[in-house]
Parts: C-alpha cells; sequence; structure tokens
RNA sequence: GCACGGAUGGCAGAGUAGCUAUGCAAGGGAUUGCAGAUCCCUGGACCCGGGUGCAAAUCCCGGUCCGUGCUCCA
C-alpha cells in the first residue's frame, strides 16, 4: 500500500516519498508556552503523534522535532506582569505541556529545541540573509525585504503580493517600525528598556516570530527535509515566512517537501477563543472527562478537519471509549495470558485491511476509529455469548492492542486495563453479600407484586453504584461504569 | 473584498462514476410490573442550477451558504 498525504504546498494528496529511503524527518511547529496548552495544542501534539505513530508503524525510521518558542512578546507580558522573570513563566508552561500530553499518550519527540537554546545558529542565519541582500538592518532591528523574492510569496496561501498589499495597505505606519514594506518581517528585534535580549551585531535584541523555525529546522533535520507541520493557523504568516527564510539563506527550493496542517477546534459551532469564553485548557478538559476519551474524541474527525468539541460529541466519546475498553478488559481477562496472532480470524484481518488504507489516504484516523468500533461491537456479542475461547479471546487482544494501542493510542496498558477491571470484581465482591440479601428482599416483594418497595430497593442499590437487571433467567447485577 | 478549505440522513463522518459505509440517535418488535440490558427489524441524506456520460454524491461550469486566513494564535 501507499501512503498518500495532503500537502498544503501543491493543495493535494500526494504520494509520499521521502527524501531518505526508509528515513522521515518531520519538524511540527510547537507552542508558545506563555500560558497552560488548551485542546487546541492537544488536538496538535495529538495529529503529529498519530502521524509519526503510522509512519514508525509502516517501517520508516522517524526523527521528529517539535520546539518550543520560549521568547516572545507574549511571555515577556505575562513575565512583566507577575513580575517573574521569562524563562520561568516559559518553564512552568513547558511543564504543564509535558504532564498533559503525557497524560494524554503523546509519545515524545525526538528532541524539544527552544529558541533560547538556538540563538547563535539564529544570529548566523540573519546575517546569512544579511549578506545575501535578503535583509537590512534598521533602528529597531533586522527585517526581511520581500522583494528580492517575490515569486515566494503566496506558495502556501494562494495570495498574490498585490492582494496582501490591498488588504493590509497602510499598516505599517502605524506600527512605528522601520520596515520598508508593511509585508516585510521582523528577524531580530531590537530590546526595549528592561526586556531579555541578547547580543548580536545589530545591537542588544532577540529573534522575530519566524526565524527560530527555520533555525532549529534546520539545525536538527538539514538543509531540506521532508515533512512540516503545524495548525493552519500557521500557514499565514508564519510558514511562508519560513520558507522565504529558509530557502533565501540555502538557496534552494524546496526546503521542506510536504506541508501539514491540522484543522481548528470550534466549541459549540464557534472558534475556540479566550474573547468569546469559550475556552477549553486541557485540565478544563480531563475535569469532564479521562484523558484517553479526550484522546479519542479529538481523533475523531480526520486531522485536517475542524473538531466541534459540544456536549454531543463528549459523551459519544465517553460511550465509545467506554465499550472499547469494557471489551478489551474483558478479552484481556478471559484470554487467560495467551497470545495470539489475529492472522487466522477473517473479519480481524479484513478490518485491519481497512484500517491500513484508511491511515495510508492521508492519515483518517475516522475510518480507523471505525474499524475499533466495529470489531468492539463484534467482540462484545462474543462476550456476551459463552464463546469465550481464550485463544480466540487472545486475538481480540492483539487485534485492539495494535491499532487502537499503537496506532491510535487509545488504550491503556494491559496492566492498568486488568486492574481496572480487578478492581471492579473486587469491588463487586466486597458488596456482593449485601447486594445478594437487598436482591432477595426486593424478589420477594416482587412475588407479592409490591412495586413500590421493590423500586425502592432498585434505587437504594443505584445509589451505591448497582445496576439491576430483570432479564427471562432471573435479576442480574453489575456494577455501574 | 481577496485567498484557502468545506457543504452527504437528527448528529458525527466515509465514499472520485454504476451495488451509497460505519457509529450514535430515532421508530417498530421480542422480553418486561416499570426501568435497564440484550436481540431482531425499519425508515431516513448526497446545497442549488446547468453540462458531460448508458450511468454523477462522485467529473466540468455557474451560484448560494459555512469555516478559516489576510493581525498574535495549534
Amino acid at each position: 500500500m501507499t501512503l498518500r498525504v495532503y500537502d498544503t504546498r501543491s493543495r493535494s494528496k500526494r504520494i509520499f516519498k521521502p527524501l531518505v529511503d526508509g528515513q522521515v524527518g518531520i519538524y511540527a511547529c510547537g507552542i508558545t508556552p506563555y500560558s497552560p496548552s488548551h485542546i487546541g495544542h492537544a488536538r496538535q501534539a495529538i495529529a503529529f503523534d498519530i502521524i509519526v505513530r503510522w509512519l514508525r508503524k509502516t517501517g520508516f525510521k522517524v526523527n521528529y522535532i517539535s520546539n518550543f518558542t520560549d521568547i516572545d512578546d507574549k511571555i515577556i507580558s505575562v513575565s512583566s506582569v507577575e513580575g517573574v522573570d521569562f524563562l520561568e513563566v516559559a518553564n512552568r508552561n513547558i511543564d504543564d505541556y509535558f504532564q498533559v500530553m503525557d497524560s494524554l499518550n503523546v509519545i515524545r519527540a525526538n528532541s524539544y529545541p527552544r529558541v533560547t537554546e538556538t540563538i547563535p545558529e539564529i544570529i548566523e542565519m540573519i546575517q546569512d540573509l544579511i549578506d545575501k541582500k535578503h535583509a537590512y538592518v534598521t533602528d529597531d532591528g533586522v527585517y526581511f525585504e520581500i522583494d528580492t523574492a517575490p515569486e515566494k510569496y503566496g506558495q502556501l496561501t494562494g495570495q498574490t503580493l498585490d492582494m496582501v498589499r490591498k488588504g493590509a495597505g497602510g499598516r505599517v505606519e502605524n506600527t512605528g517600525s522601520g520596515k520598508r514594506d508593511h509585508r516585510d518581517f521582523a528577524l531580530w528585534k531590537s530590546a526595549k528598556e528592561g526586556e531579555p535580549n541578547w547580543i548580536s551585531p545589530w545591537g542588544k535584541g532577540r529573534p522575530g516570530w519566524h526565524i527560530e523555525c527555520s533555525a532549529m529546522s534546520l539545525k536538527h533535520l538539514g538543509e531540506r527535509f521532508d515533512i512540516h507541520g503545524g495548525g493552519t493557523d500557521l500557514v499565514f504568516p508564519h510558514h511562508e515566512a519560513e520558507i522565504f527564510q529558509s530557502e533565501c539563506c540555502l538557496g534552494h527550493e524546496p526546503v521542506v517537501q510536504y506541508w501539514l496542517h491540522n484543522g481548528m477546534i470550534n466549541i459549540d459551532g464557534e472558534k475556540m477563543s479566550k474573547s468569546v469564553g469559550n475556552f477549553w485548557t486541557v485540565r478544563d478538559a480531563l475535569e469532564k472527562i479521562e484523558p484517553l476519551v479526550l484522546r479519542y474524541a479529538l481523533i475523531n474527525a480526520p486531522y485536517r478537519q475542524p473538531v466541534d468539541f459540544n456536549s454531543v460529541m463528549i459523551d459519544d466519546s465517553i460511550s465509545h471509549h467506554g465499550r472499547l475498553l469494557n471489551s478489551y478488559s474483558k478479552a484481556l481477562h478471559s484470554s487467560e495470558g495467551l497470545r495470539n496472532d489475529y492472522i487466522g480470524v477473517e473479519n480481524l484481518v479484513e478490518a485491519a485491511d481497512r484500517i491500513r488504507s484508511g491511515m495510508d489516504d492521508d492519515f483518517n484516523t475516522r475510518i480507523a476509529l471505525v474499524e475499533v468500533q466495529s470489531v468492539v461491537k463484534y467482540l462484545a456479542s462474543l462476550i456476551d455469548s459463552d464463546e469465550k475461547n481464550p485463544l480466540l479471546m487472545s486475538s481480540y487482544v492483539q487485534w485492539l492492542e495494535e491499532f487502537a494501542g499503537e496506532v491510535l493510542g487509545i488504550l491503556p496498558t494491559p496492566e492498568e486495563a486488568i486492574s481496572r477491571y480487578e478492581d471492579k470484581m473486587l469491588r463487586r465482591s466486597e458488596i456482593a453479600a449485601r447486594v445478594e440479601s437487598l436482591l432477595e428482599m426486593r424478589k420477594s416483594a416482587r412475588v407479592s407484586k409490591n412495586w413500590v418497595e421493590s423500586d425502592r430497593i432498585r434505587d437504594e442499590l443505584t445509589e451505591i453504584g448497582v445496576v439491576v437487571e430483570d432479564g427471562p433467567e432471573g435479576t442480574k447485577w453489575r456494577i455501574s461504569e
């Protein structure tokens, strides 16, 4: 099977062919750590986590780099409001990032470079751009001059210089900057009084917003690399600026072979933003749902589509994921520690094929989830019947661990699943005697058609977390989810 | 305004020409004191208008609507 990926630059799905056979270099724009991570960050991290997982799964050796822009205007403003060092702000939020992303089962990148650790390379790159006449020095910093490479304009957005000139014309006068043209962008910003700064040939200052990614991707992945990713909101101007910087500096194009962009998150159909007040940090979300359920929710749509975060989708995710976990734990328990391939089980082989072709088609996690759901459904019916053949159960376990676990990352470890299961069984045995005696009382109430008493007892059982189910073969009970 | 993306049943979302997924929800039935769980069954969609095809959700043209970007943003 062939992997195809949607490339923003060519605006089409292209067959993926890495620069070096069997190896992939991938750079994804990470966060500016000025506040705790929100669910949009989580979506980005998970989207690229899954891309990397799939690339590895299909045999590529992947070098995955994701950066932190740990110096920028907003970090400075938080630090001055709080009266603490800017690095304290950045570090605090980076710690938060790792904590929440770990809990969401995001496999760590090979490296997380930071701007503040890449200053010499950034300065070198800017100097190079000045030497090559692509940049000019002013009182307030260094700027990239768009007119020195006009043909590169609109590579990702399809906009032309004229369009943008019309759209934003005249803005430069208001910025008070030394830009020659409003479309030029800062490579280096001179330090204002009291701002963090580094020494450069152009005086004390700090890097502009876009240059760091050009410098860090060059440093870690080289002069050409395979995939560059990030949220769609970074397409313009950030990624276009990177194209200018990297390609003008290195003198060849393309530096990036494939541009991949994940979609944004909407809340109840509206863009998530602080001003609307519909803003969810990851921790907010985790107060309502478990980490793997959040992960499930965020891969429920293909990564390029917007995800609408609303109560219906949250509830759906909770029940779907719960069903998955339930069946997995039960199958795991019934497999009695056996391990068996699923190769001989026809429906599993077919489901696996469909997942593979779905994932090969621009990492379509939605298709993958559909297959997981249908396998779970089938497994649940097996468990319900008496076909709990340990060997067969272990085939299902194996399948789920491969696709729901390894590929999608929505399965807990077997130890965790078993321990949850056993906790439940333990709880069951702890309350069994009491439940049984209540059920006896209820039974006699029912025999005498005393429905009031019967329902009262059922309510009492509900309160201690027991679900009562009357069936043709008598009354069963289970611990509620 | 310009650019990019999207428009499929109640909802989420597959599907690039021929048989239209899948999940949830809904309706009917079995079971049932009621509820729940389970099982069986069912209906239901391709934004609009043209065009090309024997055949179009799928290709082409025009339009409408929505989202995002054009300013810091994953």
